[in-house]
Parts: C-alpha cells; sequence; structure tokens
RNA sequence: GGCCCCGUGGUCAAGUGGUUAAGACACCGCCCUUUCACGGCGGUAACAGGGGUUCGAACCCCCUCGGGGUCACCA
C-alpha cells in the first residue's frame, strides 16, 4: 500500500466551525495512525468570501489543537502551492483536456437565462438540470462567441445512461442513475475552478490517497469519479463523516453563533477537553475507555469505530469532560486560567486567592461561570430569612439567633484568624454548648453568603471573607433577624 | 419533488442471528457530609412501525414512516 497522504480543506471564513474542526480531527487521526502526510490546503477559489486574516485563524485553532501538518501554506512542500487561488492556472489545461475528450463543454448560458429556465421547468413540475444546452453549440457558434469574448463557464458533460458508483470506507458501496446527474460547473466565468473541479485536481496532483470530508459530499462525489476517470486518474479512497448536529432537525451551524471554536475557549472551555469529547461525537474506540489525550487518540483510531447517522453535539457532555479536565489541572495553572475570572468578580478585594483557587478547582465546570459563584465574596446579596431552615442540619428560624449569638461570641475571640483556628474555635464551642454542628454552622454559612450553595463550607468562607467582613455580615444578618 | 444517506433510552453509543439489550452524560433516590460539589450505592429510560426469511431476529430482505444531505458560476 502506497503511503498515506490526506488534506484538510478548509476554506477560510474567519472563524474554525466544531463541525470543521472534527473532521480536521479524524482526518489527523486517520493520518498519523497510518503514518501518512497531513497536508493543509487552503480553499478560497470563492473571490466575493475572502476574508482578512482567515488562514491565520486556521492556523492558529489548528495548531493550538495539536494537530500539526507536514506540508501546508506556511511551511510549504514537495506539491506546493497550498493555497488553491495561486493554482488558479494549473486548472484550465485539464479543463481543456476534458473538452477536447468530450467530457465537458463551454456554456454561454447567462444566470438569468438559467434562471428562467428553471423556473419554467420546475413550474412544470420537472426537477430542473442542465439542459445541456449549450452541448448543442457547433465548433463555429463558439468560436464566433468566443471571438465575441462572451463569458462562458465550462461544464461537466455527464453521461445520460448507466450508474456510478463507488465503495466509501464509511457508507459502504453507494450508487446513483447517472441521469440524475447534473453538468455541474468546472470553471467559472471569471476563471477559477468551481470547489468541485478543484478539489478533483488538486487531489489527484497533491497525490492524496484518502478524501476525507463531510458527508454533504456523498451523493456529488459519483460525478467526482466521472471526472478521475475522464483524466484518467486513479479514484482515491472516500471517507465522509456523518453531520455534527444541533438537534434532530439542524445541524450544528455558523449562524447559531456559538458553533466556533474561539467562542469556547473564550467561556471558558480547555481545548484537551473539546478535543476528546469531539472526537467521540460520531467516532468510539470500541472499549469503554473515555479520556484521550491526542496520543492515545492517534492509537486507538480506526475507520470501524466511525459512525454512520449524524450525532447531535451535547454540550452537557462537554460540559462534563471540561469539569473533569480542570479538576485534574495541575494547582497553579489552574490559578493562572482562573485568576482573570477571579479578578473579574472581586474587582481588587483582598483575598487569599491561592485558598480560593484551591476551594473553586473541584467546583468549576466551565471558567466563565466563577463569577457568579463568588459574587457573594465581594457582596453578600440580599437574602431571605427562610433560608436559616433546614431540617437535616437542625437548623431552623427559632434556634438561628441563638447559633449565630454563640458563633458571634466564638469568631470574636479568635486570635488569629487562620482556618484551623476558625475551626477549633467553632468545633470546641459548639461541641461546649451541647449543639449539633449544622445547627450553627447552617445559619452561620447563610449569614455570611446569604446563598443556598457556596464553594466551600462556613468556615472556609468565614476565612476567605476576613476577620472584619465575617464578623461585619454576621452583625448585620443578626439585626436582621431581630427587626424583621 | 428527484437522487443519496441515516433510524438502539433525552443525548453519545456497544451490539454484526440465540445477550437479563452494555457503558457514559443528564435526570431521580439513598449514603457520606458544616452547604454545594466530589465520592459510593441504587433507580427511571431504547431496538420508529408493519410485513417477510429463519427453530430463533436490534442484527438479513421488502414496504411505510421519520430525519438529514444534495440538486449554486458556495465550499
Amino acid at each position: 500500500m502506497t503511503k498515506v497522504r490526506t488534506r484538510f480543506a478548509p476554506s477560510p471564513t474567519g472563524f474554525m466551525h466544531l463541525g470543521g474542526l472534527r473532521t480536521a480531527l479524524y482526518c489527523y487521526l486517520f493520518t498519523r495512525k497510518h503514518q501518512g502526510t497531513f497536508i493543509l490546503r487552503i480553499e478560497d477559489t470563492d473571490q466575493e468570501r475572502f476574508v482578512e486574516g482567515a488562514t491565520q485563524v486556521i492556523y492558529d485553532t489548528l495548531r493550538a489543537c495539536g494537530m500539526n501538518w507536514d506540508e501546508g501554506p506556511d511551511i510549504g512542500g514537495p506539491v506546493a502551492p497550498y493555497i488553491q487561488s495561486q493554482r488558479k492556472d494549473s486548472y484550465l489545461p485539464h479543463a481543456e483536456r476534458l473538452i477536447k475528450s468530450g467530457h465537458a463543454y463551454r456554456c454561454f448560458c447567462t444566470r438569468e437565462e438559467l434562471q428562467q429556465r428553471r423556473e419554467t421547468a420546475e413550474a412544470r413540475g420537472d426537477t430542473w438540470k442542465y439542459d445541456k444546452h449549450c452541448l448543442g453549440l457547433s465548433q463555429e457558434e463558439i468560436d464566433s462567441k468566443l471571438a465575441a469574448g462572451l463569458p462562458h463557464v465550462v461544464r461537466q458533460n455527464t453521461p445520460l445512461t448507466g450508474e456510478s458508483s463507488f465503495d466509501d470506507l464509511v457508507f459502504g458501496h453507494i450508487a446513483a442513475p447517472n441521469d440524475t446527474l447534473d453538468d455541474m460547473v468546472l470553471l467559472k466565468q471569471d476563471g477559477m475552478p468551481t470547489y468541485n473541479f478543484a478539489n478533483v485536481v488538486d487531489d489527484h496532483t497533491m497525490g492524496i490517497t484518502h478524501v476525507i470530508r463531510g458527508m454533504e459530499y456523498l451523493s456529488s462525489t459519483p460525478k467526482y469519479n466521472l471526472l478521475y476517470q475522464a483524466l484518467g486518474w486513479p479514484i482515491p479512497q472516500y471517507i465522509h463523516l456523518p453531520t455534527v448536529m444541533r438537534d434532530s432537525k439542524h445541524k450544528l451551524s455558523k449562524r447559531d453563533g456559538d458553533a466556533y471554536y474561539s467562542d469556547f475557549v473564550k467561556r471558558g472551555y480547555l481545548t484537551e477537553a473539546l478535543i476528546n469529547y469531539l472526537a467521540l461525537v460520531g467516532w468510539n474506540p470500541g472499549d469503554e475507555r473515555e479520556f484521550f489525550t491526542m496520543d492515545e487518540l492517534v492509537d486507538a483510531f480506526s475507520v470501524a469505530g466511525l459512525s454512520k447517522s449524524p450525532a447531535i453535539f451535547d454540550i452537557n457532555k462537554l460540559t462534563w469532560f471540561n469539569t473533569e479536565y480542570i479538576r485534574r489541572l495541575p494547582p497553579d495553572e489552574y490559578l493562572q486560567l482562573a485568576q482573570p475570572w477571579f479578578d473579574k468578580a472581586l474587582q481588587g478585594q483582598p483575598m487569599d486567592i491561592p485558598r480560593l483557587a484551591q476551594l473553586m478547582q473541584g467546583r468549576t465546570e466551565v471558567f466563565e461561570r466563577i463569577p457568579d459563584m463568588i459574587a457573594f465574596l465581594r457582596e453578600r446579596p440580599a437574602f431571605d430569612s427562610a433560608l436559616y431552615d433546614n431540617k437535616k442540619q437542625k437548623s431552623s428560624l427559632d434556634s438561628t439567633p441563638g447559633a449565630l449569638e454563640l458563633a458571634r461570641g466564638l469568631l470574636s475571640q479568635i486570635q488569629e484568624w487562620t482556618e484551623p483556628n476558625i475551626h477549633q474555635a467553632l468545633m470546641t464551642g459548639i461541641a461546649a454548648a451541647g449543639l449539633k454542628n449544622g445547627t450553627v454552622l447552617w445559619p452561620l454559612r447563610i449569614a455570611l453568603s446569604g446563598q443556598l450553595s457556596t464553594p466551600g463550607g462556613a468556615i472556609e468562607i468565614a476565612y476567605l471573607l476576613g476577620r472584619e467582613e465575617a464578623l461585619r455580615r454576621l452583625d448585620s444578618a443578626r439585626a436582621a433577624l431581630t427587626s424583621g
């Protein structure tokens, strides 16, 4: 078997879509698994959609994800250039060969004419397909139109009989009747190839052995194969990938605004978690493993594990992966990543940040959720005294005033405000008073934080707040109790 | 509408003629516990429907239904 050569061929739109990223991932994994060559090619034949800086986004994303390419626009390679617009001149000779052999022809129909004929056909209830109108032009007619400088495109001449088929590595045998295949445009008026044509030519001239792409190309692949055959080129292996869906009816689309890699990173998703999750949407390793580094993915990857049916993107599961990855971060790395989010919530309030980080690391699902979780440290929210009531903790509205008074006394006598000292003072004091821990600690935590759920218990919160603030909050809570 | 593809719990999925139909996320309950979380234990929940083939179908065939894709001088 010849050496595997694959390509990831995104068009530079300015963003890296998660669906595209997953395609790149599978392509990368397959290639590395087979010790092949992974090529990056930029598909920018659509000049109208050119976006400044878009290729850089592609480079940055792929590299951040650990998918390094062996040949590409920025690093070159034996079949350069790797940017399609720079290969412009290479397509024409092949198109002319096809014209000569009768597999393609020049078409002078204007867009308006085409639209009109399409509408007429559809009004009759017929399905529209290019009617091969210009195939009937005589050589004289063609020459005179050419001499007159009339704009034209080049179309593929698909056969009207027989059928075309191929064997996809994931979908198996795919066949389509030739008479349902449209005479697609190969070369546009501006001389640029369409995606359809550029792909065939580039994939062949770049020596691509395995074409890995989304399944939206599945139904046009027979047409591409007709082209390969007409040009006398070997047909590559195909691996079409099932779509990533937003829900059962819609695919994860660019319009959702939250489907870009950069969006997830901004919100505080870890790249490793994202890659790990994405790998499992449409593929499974065949065993029970769920956590994979990139190297482990390469090792485990197999085309046999690819699924045929579309998979719904589950933010829930992604978030679970993210939580797990955050939990496994070295503490200093967690602190570094969390710091900006701490700052956002604390706004300069003095705090034992390393201790806060310690308490938060195991509770952080997505970094962007941090500010909401710790905002109470900066300012205690208004709260309902009903929060003091907790049967399980043996705390009630009746027991609370006494409990808080006890806590106030114990806390105010602490010399050095450390967690062990706070713990010591409260626990011995509570035991001496003959109370249950919860009877005092539950209301204390409520009084200090004003909320049901906090990252840490009463002792940790009291410590983080500092002596002065803790006592101040305690006093105001007690006052609110007697006045209200 | 034509053509192509897909169809196991809410989601991802294992399963390739004989299984009590795995596992994970989510959800619910219990335990642990100074809250939440973590952890431990347990639970709810699926073969789209109908016909065949077969001693026996989630697995093979056909039909129906449902969903997706594609039918651009976009990729």
